[in-house]
DNA sequence: CTATCTATGTATAAGTC
DNA sequence: TGACTTATACATAGATA
């Protein structure tokens, strides 16, 4: 849509990058709002720049001008989460999956922490029976040791 | 871009408003999609309809394709992490943040764990030394026990 | 970089099948 | 319903300031 036909991939020479970048950002908001309005839909755009600048559309709250501008829009609210959800999975995104595996890794460890301290448990009562009674024993605490580590 | 040049408002027959959102929305995605390559961005739309459908576009994963998709793009995860850090701060994702909550719970609880066996190990160094040496002890492996639990 | 200009490529409103 | 067609409106590449 220009002088010439442009192909399509990268641009190389960064600064028309930028150039076409900011404009043509600016057109697909215009296409978005367009749509938003003309066909009475909700739009939202997220555009991340390779830097580390977030672009974002949203025709969140198009019908919520005037006087209702304060009524708060719990319904928007959860229609943004909605989105989130729907986007944070469709992107798969690979952030939530290395943290469930972070959690799970956690988990892991926990479990081997517990079985290791029941382990040496063992063993304190094993070498305890083994022994004279007058010793000072260590007794173990009704509640969970983990407690008293607070 | 018509025949016409068209209101920029809501089109109130049903009919031709569902025609219009489907060019357009095809449109949308099309330039999004060529933002997308022509700039190397990632651009994520929604698109909710009044009824209760989502269309979505999204250019994640626009660079996995080809030869190269086994290549594991680091960057791209760094890029995702960071965007996600945006959206998810921009939006307040709160599922993250109990996410984050739970890992950290986690590592304190791990730290617990690792407190705990440490006083039980010296338990047993300090009921080893007060008792003959002829007794079959429990050796500590060199390799942490988390190993030996695997 | 920002803004404007304009020739040209695209998108699309209607129309037609 | 779609799938084409076509006349027009619109978007924008490259140039220029």
């Amino acid at each position: 849509m220009g002088r010439k036909k442009v192909e399509l991939k990268r641009i190389e020479n960064k600064s028309s990058r930028q150039v076409t970048f900011s404009k043509r950002r600016n057109g697909l908001f215009k296409k978005a709002r367009e749509l938003s309005v003309l066909c009475d839909v909700q739009v939202a755009i997220l555009v991340f720049s390779s830097c580390d600048k977030l672009y974002e559309f949203s025709s969140v709250g198009r019908n919520l001008e005037g006087p209702y501008a304060m009524e708060l829009t719990l319904g928007d609210l959860v229609e943004l989460e909605k989105q989130l959800h729907v986007t944070l999975t469709h992107v798969r995104d690979r952030k939530i999956q290395m943290m469930l595996e972070s959690v799970k890794s956690l988990h892991d460890q926990e479990k081997m922490l517990k079985e290791e301290n029941q382990l040496l448990e063992k063993q304190i009562v094993a070498m305890k029976n083994g022994k004279d009674s007058d010793h000072p024993l260590y007794h173990p605490p009704q509640q969970t040791t983990l407690s008293l580590l607070k």
